[in-house]
DNA sequence: CCCTGATTCGC
DNA sequence: GCGAATCAGG
């Protein structure tokens, strides 16, 4: 098969014209075409002579998602439905005595133990190099989202992702019994 | 430091 | 024409 990937063609043109005309960021659209560095989008933008564009669709695009807005916990009405909450690497230590609670609609996962909020969690146009891609739902559904944590470096997970990432189901659940015992 | 687009210039 | 490096800015 011809592989022109990574060439400019009418196509990929096409939908460079398109996302740019949308708003979208010469980086996010490097990434959605693939193969090209925010740097060729922007050229090849300049190129084609259409830079100022109205830039609404994404305003600032600067900061996605903020790292949490924290509730205290000391505030009675913004208490987590989860206590096994966990956000970036800064919760590792939580107890694992309280996890007995787990909703039987959540079952499903099989061996999710990371609670990502809804609102937390960011779409693939949102993902970051820095940011967690952990899967959370179901990919076939518009809503699809990833986890968006702050990633290890050099790694495509969050510190709690990246650990169930790498370990065998069985060492896990083994690790769970050491851990309560 | 994260990100943005703009410009330059060797290829 | 292409895009990495660089620049200027939020």
């Amino acid at each position: 098969m011809s592989d022109q990937s990574n060439t400019w063609s009418d196509e990929r043109v096409e939908l460079l014209r398109k996302l740019w005309a949308e708003g979208l960021s010469a980086s996010q659209i490097a990434a959605e075409l693939g193969g090209v560095t925010r740097n060729a989008v922007i050229g090849k933008v300049h190129r084609l002579g259409l830079s100022g564009r109205a830039k609404s669709a994404a305003p600032a695009a600067s900061r996605p998602r903020k790292a949490a807005p924290t509730r205290s916990p000391s505030h009675p009405m913004t208490q987590p439905a989860n206590p096994t909450v966990v956000r970036g690497n800064t919760a590792l230590a939580a107890a694992p005595e309280i996890e007995a609670e787990v909703e039987p609609q959540e079952a499903f996962q099989p061996q999710e133990e990371v609670v990502v909020p809804l609102s937390e969690r960011v779409t693939i146009m949102e993902l970051r190099e820095a940011m967690c891609r952990w899967p959370m739902g179901d990919p076939t559904t518009p809503d699809f989202r990833f986890c968006g944590a702050r990633s290890l470096l050099g790694m495509p997970y969050c510190a709690h992702h990246a650990r169930i990432a790498y370990q065998p189901a069985a060492d896990r659940r083994r690790e769970k019994k050491v851990l309560r015992s």
